[in-house]
DNA sequence: GCCGTTTTCGGCCCGACTGTTTTCAGTCG
């Protein structure tokens, strides 16, 4: 899609424009980039069907940034930015990852020593040859290296899966300590994004003094950036090494530091304006009426003293909850959806068994689904067409079944109702048909169909591919039907709204995949199935039963695209899922 | 550069910390 092309540019030109310390513009160009890149629709499709006036439909896009989109469309290239680019031909993205750098340092770092890239930044930082600038100095030099370090390291972003836990054990580390009275995450961890650059940590306690020490000598600290009377900034050695930000507040201001720290940034902007026009301030310390604070103990007291009903963290990225928010608190439709909860799945019907390869058999995956209160979990081992995999061919898949059912036998005469579903995971082949007769098909409790070779194909060859496999009426679910692998591969080229279209009129599941480098659908997908009546499941793809507590990270995906119960089929108890597989106009 | 039932011109979100200064710019969240 063009959209993530044009929003990288104009993210860039943003860049350009704040080097030059132009005023606003920024800021114009980074609104439209955001709003390009969470729109589902391509922009071409956009431009074509309603040409400029519904380009300028999109917010944040005006006359002139139009402009750009259709030069875009139409040339493939846009003469503003080339021109910026030649002006100061440096890799931006490169040299802002560097902590302590922004554009202004980029400008400035380039007309005094012609640097360009991390390459000529190290240089010039090894050789001694920044400390001497106007405004840098020896510890800048310093930072500026240890920067250039963790960016080679770290490559951007960490995975949610792979912070999340690391988080929650901070945090009951930093639990231990007496003087702590409330303590939470905040930032992109507490909204749950799929990925995470650094951690807040939100904490109130009388002392903060005592905090902020134990937290900096804390166990895994390898580096303090800052550490202020109530704030400290440090690096854990986890992993490639990941940033963590703590702040002590008083009890009266932890829910307006929350809702502050918490974000997003969209989120929060659009919060204070609303402050604003009620003649109120919001800031990390409280909603204030002049001098006095009116809201600031929790996040519910400062959304309802703005006159919205409480917005959940997963929700906050000015995606339209702030206006739901607002109609819901006047009583009137189309208020906040009620997304599902982190307690609500019954079972996940997409698990991989040591029959193709996982690491547990088929009673221990059940046996752990049983642990976690799950009613029922599917076993869906990989087909035939996947030898990699040990994919399973008709009669081995006949095999498996038998054992499934000794397994629920064994279930039932213990006196449980827990129940294991039996699965597979077909391969959708290049001209959409499936890898397993239809005849054996036929006797699984549910089948899942997922792309996994030739992820390249053309748009209309892909889409017409996932498609026919849809229509197979053997077919019931479609895994991680976008294929994106995070921070590795982007999407395939894929025609969403038609595969939603055909997925309403098939009854077809779509399934939200909860592993962590996969969680697709996406958020934005997501949110289009469930405009358009299309239900979905989410599974994690276990291939070992520790992964099943990946659910949490789907749940999160699932949250983040407004997703209800009732638009999640494994929410459902085992009578009302199965009907709904098999009885598909349900 | 965008936006508008108070406006087609004049607004556009806010504060702390660092490293460098000697009153502040840049960066970050």
């Amino acid at each position: 899609m063009a959209n993530r092309e044009l929003a990288k540019i104009f993210n860039e030109i943003a860049l350009y424009f704040e080097m030059d310390g132009a005023p606003f513009k920024p800021q114009a160009y980074e609104k439209a980039a955001i709003n390009l890149e969470t729109l589902s629709e391509d922009v071409k499709d956009i431009y074509k069907k309603g040409g400029r006036e519904a380009l300028e439909e999109i917010p944040g896009v005006g006359k002139n940034i139009a402009d750009k989109v259709i030069e875009y469309i139409k040339v493939g290239r846009i003469k503003e930015y080339e021109k910026l680019k030649k002006k100061t031909p440096v890799s931006i993205d490169e040299l802002i990852s560097v902590e302590g750098i922004g554009p202004k340092g980029v400008s400035y770092l380039y007309k005094k020593l012609k640097i360009k890239n991390l390459k000529d930044l190290e240089r010039a930082a090894k050789a001694g040859k920044i400390r001497n600038l106007p405004n840098f100095g020896k510890k800048k030099e310093q930072n500026i290296l240890e920067g250039i370090e963790f960016v080679k390291r770290s490559k951007g972003r960490f995975l949610l899966g792979e912070i999340l836990p690391k988080v929650q054990e901070i945090i009951s580390e930093l639990k231990k300590l007496k003087e702590i009275k409330q303590i939470s995450e905040a930032g992109s961890v507490r909204r749950r994004k799929e990925t995470i650059g650094d951690v807040d940590i939100l904490i109130t306690s009388p002392n903060p003094k005592k905090v902020i020490d134990y937290f900096t000598v804390m166990p895994g600290v390898v580096k303090i950036w800052g550490k202020g009377p109530t704030k400290a900034s440090v690096r854990l050695s986890v992993g490639v090494g990941i940033d963590v930000d703590l702040r002590v507040l008083p009890n009266s201001q932890f829910g307006s530091a929350l809702q502050y720290f918490t974000g997003s940034k969209e989120h929060n902007i659009i919060l204070r304006k609303i402050a604003i026009d009620k003649g109120l301030k919001l800031n990390e310390y409280g909603l204030f009426r002049g001098p006095k604070m009116i809201a600031g103990r929790t996040e519910k007291e400062v959304y309802a003293a703005l006159k919205m009903d409480y917005i959940e963290p997963e929700l906050r990225e000015n995606q339209g909850e702030i206006e739901a928010a607002l109609r819901q608190a006047r009583g009137k439709p189309n208020g906040l959806p009620k997304i599902i909860g982190y307690k609500d799945i019954l079972g996940d019907l997409h698990c991989h068994s040591n029959w193709d390869g996982g690491n547990n058999s088929i009673e221990e995956m059940a046996k752990t689904a049983q642990k976690m209160g799950y009613q029922y979990i599917g076993i869906a081992d990989h087909t035939k067409f996947l030898r990699i995999e040990n994919g399973l061919n008709e009669k081995q898949l006949i095999e498996r079944n038998k054992e499934i059912d000794k397994i629920n036998k064994k279930f039932q005469a213990s006196g449980s109702k827990f129940q294991v579903l039996k699965g597979c995971e077909a391969n959708i082949m290049a001209d959409g048909s499936i890898d397993i007769d239809d005849k054996v098909l036929a006797q699984m409790d549910f089948v899942i169909a997922g792309v996994h070779s030739q992820m390249k194909m053309l748009k209309v060859q892909m889409t017409k591919r996932i498609i026919r496999a849809m229509k197979n009426p053997n077919v019931d679910i479609i895994s991680h039907p976008t294929g994106r692998i995070l921070k590795k591969r982007d999407e395939y080229e894929i025609d969403f709204d038609e595969l939603l279209k055909i997925a309403k009129e098939t009854g077809t599941i779509l399934e939200i995949n909860a592993f962590p480098v996969r969680l697709d659908l996406n958020d934005v997908h997501i949110k289009k199935a469930k405009q358009a009546g299309v239900k979905m499941v989410i599974n994690t793809d276990a291939h070992k039963k520790e992964h099943l507590r990946f659910i949490e990270y789907g749940i999160s995906q699932a949250r983040r695209g407004w997703a209800e119960k009732k638009d999640i089929i494994n929410t459902w108890p085992l009578e009302k899922l199965i009907r709904a597989i098999k009885n598909r106009e349900d």
